[in-house]
DNA sequence: ATGGTCATGCAATATATATTGCAGTATTTT
DNA sequence: AAAATACTGCAATATATATTGCATGACCAT
């Protein structure tokens, strides 16, 4: 009797030509007030709401068409779901984008994959990162493979923002171990990681503790795994997506190194400003008059 | 702010100081990247989606300081109830916690970016840049300042589907000279260039005439001004963005880049298989192993 | 190799949840 | 007023879910 397509609860109750009882009426006065909370309840809890018992619910299920109580439960949690998910006008509005081809296909996973960014990072875990930036002599860069455009995005903006950076792309053991030697106390070090630990980069763990050990600050970039590595880093920006996609693009992460970079500058106008002074200069100095020919 | 009262899942294992194994992770990034899902899961079947055993997640779940799963999944759900399931609820939340923060505006300001390229490229665009792209002998990109990440991340794509490339990232005067030395007769060469045509590369009128002589192919991703360069490249991949923003974030370019090299490999799946092949013995031979913790 | 440690799946057990037969009570019908 | 009907709670049963002891196999250090 449950029509297979979607009708709402209220709707089915609505339909159901039969007697309703004074306890069935309590229970569906509890369901549709606050589905919200129902769709956790055992039938036994769900009765003890209505002051009924328990076999009451169950009935109510079958009298209403549903197989049991688990199955009205069912068809409630999908339409509480439904309430809630990414808004209506995103929905209606990616349904246009062209079916099918890649770049539609991609179109619709990156603007998920982007929504997903405010339910993983908060404006607040950006402010304590940037914390840790401020006052920072160097900000290092590390990571690999696919985290390589990341690196170079925020590199630059850093630099812009006046702040001495130190980047180890594509980073190897023995890479690593140069690049430890630079960092010195009071720095800070951007490590990206993806799909950690299996991609963790070589000598990760003595990375973190030589970090550590030295005093300056670790902040780790990564995505759903991130809040897993261990040793733990000093802060933790974990992204994760809604599809478990194997994707090359990092959407998000690179919206949240913006963020951070933004943040940073915002709070360091003066710093800004001198970056960007020194740039200009360096501009005119190496290239527009030394320029050959 | 902090809600000590009620940490939420992810600090809880960011806060878990022991080892966590890879069905662990396999678990945890499950959950943190649907809990709206989980939240109604049974330990079986939360197991099921990480291709574990349910007594493993009964396991994690103590591991953590959870009494037991269905402990952890209540806590589950107080956090996913409080992120707010009602549209109502969920509108409200955006509304709170994004305005005005650097990182709510991003994420509004790039989902309608990304959304916008649908507007500005279609698939057969791509399409045709891609039979630009196939049998080119050698793909040139080149451009400069803020393209830098989308060039590393279009290289590290073509390498990987076994394609030759050939990079020029910051490019200056000098700099294009000696690449253009390179671009052969059956080359195709990818120029990066926004906010044309003033910030266009020194000698760029030259850069397209040579190799059009050459008889290479040429192919422009840019902003909205993109169409609007003389002389005219072979093929233009202008993409606008709804606000005139200065943003530095390139995730519309960044998407189209990514949807090139998707076709292109998807076009040719027995170079693309050779490229990746290539990869891994390439690895095996210069990383001497690569053993992390 | 050897022994130890550890994580895992399996299977047994414990617990929670759902369902149904039954009997008592109320309500309606004749 | 008696009989029929319909609800409900209780308790028994069935099913689903969660937990734990145990054996296996992997990994690490000796």
């Amino acid at each position: 009797m449950a029509p297979s397509s979607a009708p709402n609860f209220v709707s089915i109750v609505e339909a159901y030509d039969g007697n309703l009882t004074d306890a069935d009426r309590a229970l569906i006065s509890i369901i549709v007030s606050d589905p919200g909370q129902v769709v956790y309840l055992s039938s036994a809890a769900l009765a003890g709401r209505a002051g009924v018992h328990a076999s009451t619910v169950v009935r109510l299920a079958h009298k209403l068409g549903f197989e049991g109580y688990p199955d009205l439960r069912t068809r409630l949690r999908s339409e509480v779901d439904r309430a809630g998910k990414t808004s209506d006008k995103n929905k209606q509005r990616m349904h246009q984008i062209e079916q099918g081809s890649n770049l539609g296909n991609l179109i619709r996973s990156e603007m998920a994959a982007i929504e997903a960014v405010a339910n993983s990072v908060s404006q607040e875990q950006i402010n304590k990162a940037v914390d840790k930036l401020t006052d920072a002599g160097t900000i290092h860069i590390v990571g690999r493979g696919s985290a390589a455009p990341l690196m170079v995005h925020l590199e630059r903006r850093f630099r812009r923002s006046g702040f001495r950076t130190d980047v180890a792309p594509n980073l190897q053991r023995r890479d690593l171990a140069e690049h430890l030697m630079n960092v010195r106390k009071g720095d800070a070090v951007i490590i990206f990681a993806f799909q950690a630990p299996s991609s963790l980069p070589a000598g990760f763990s003595a990375m973190i503790e030589h970090i550590k050990h030295i005093g300056a600050k670790s902040i780790l970039i990564g995505d759903a795994t991130g809040a897993t590595i261990r040793p733990r880093p000093d802060m933790v920006l974990g992204i994760s997506r809604p599809d478990e996609g194997i994707m090359q693009l990092r959407s998000g992460p690179m919206l949240v190194c913006e963020a951070l970079a933004m943040t940073l500058a915002h709070q360091n106008p003066d710093r800004a400003v001198a970056g960007l002074e020194a740039l200009e200069m360096l501009r005119h100095n190496l290239i527009d008059d030394k320029d050959y020919k």
